[in-house]
DNA sequence: ACCTAGCGTTTCTTTCTGGAACTTTCCTTA
DNA sequence: TAAGGAAAGTTCCAGAAAGAAACGCTAGGT
C-alpha cells in the first residue's frame, strides 16, 4: 500500500496519519503550538530543510490545519496560523510530550522544556 | 538536521517522534491496539512491506514500547506484546481516530471501524 | 547602488521505501 | 518419507523521498 492511498482508509487513525503522520509535519506543529507563525520561524527552530518545510505547510494549509495569511502586503509576506481543526490535534502532541519527558529522558545535557 | 539526531533533542515530542514519528510505526501501534501481535498479522493489516515492518518492529522493541516474546519454542516463533510505556501512547493514537473521524470523512465508501 | 530580510525554488547526491521473491525451521498430511 | 504449508524474517533492485546548499525574487534600509 502507497502512503497516498491512506486518505482514503477505512480506519480514521489512517487517514489522519496520512496528512500529519510524517517525520516533520508532527514536528511543525509543534512549533506551532509554540506560538512560531513564520517560515524563516519553522527553518530555523524545526530542523528540516526549507524544501520539506514549504511542502508540509503547503499540505496542512490545504487539508484546513493551518491557515496561509497575509501579514504584510508591500513586500508580501504570509504567515501560518492554527484553525481550529489544527488546534484538535494538541492533546495528541500534548500527550507524547509526556511520554517523551518520562520515557526518553536527554543524556547530552539536562536541558528540558 | 537529521532524523537520527532527534533522540537527543531538548523537546521532548521531537524525541518521543524519534522513535514514534514515523510513517508506518504509529499505524503498526494502531495494530497493537486492536490486539495484533503476529508478524504476519501486521504484515497483512498494516499494508506496509514486510521490510520495513521488521525494521519497525525492531526499534519499538529497542525503546521498549513493544516486547518480543517466544510463544512457541519448537518452531520458535515470536510475538509483539504491548508494554506498559506502550499502553501510555494510546491515548494519542485515540486522539488521532477521533479527529480523523470528525476532520477526513472517506468518500469512497461509508464503512468505519 | 548595495546589503539585508523573508519566502521559497532548484539542483544534485544520498538515503529510504515498495515490490516481490527467497530462506529457514518446523508441522501437517498423504 | 516426501510434498506442502505456515511463521518470521532477509535479500535484491528500481524508484521515490530527503538532505545540503546555492539560487531567485521582492522590497525596504542606508
Amino acid at each position: 500500500m502507497k502512503w497516498s492511498e491512506l486518505n482514503d482508509n477505512w480506519c480514521p487513525v489512517a487517514r489522519t496519519l496520512s496528512v500529519v503522520g510524517d517525520r516533520w509535519t508532527l514536528l511543525i506543529l509543534r512549533d506551532c503550538y509554540l506560538g512560531r507563525t513564520k517560515f524563516e520561524e519553522f527553518a530555523q527552530a524545526g530542523g528540516m530543510t526549507r524544501h520539506i518545510l514549504a511542502d508540509r505547510l503547503k499540505r496542512l494549509v490545504e487539508v484546513g490545519i493551518l491557515e496561509r495569511r497575509a501579514y504584510s502586503t508591500a513586500p508580501k509576506r504570509y504567515d501560518y496560523v492554527l484553525t481550529a481543526k489544527g488546534e484538535e490535534l494538541r492533546p495528541a502532541l500534548t500527550i507524547m510530550k509526556e511520554w517523551g519527558k518520562k520515557n526518553l529522558p536527554i543524556r547530552r545535557s539536562a536541558v528540558e522544556g
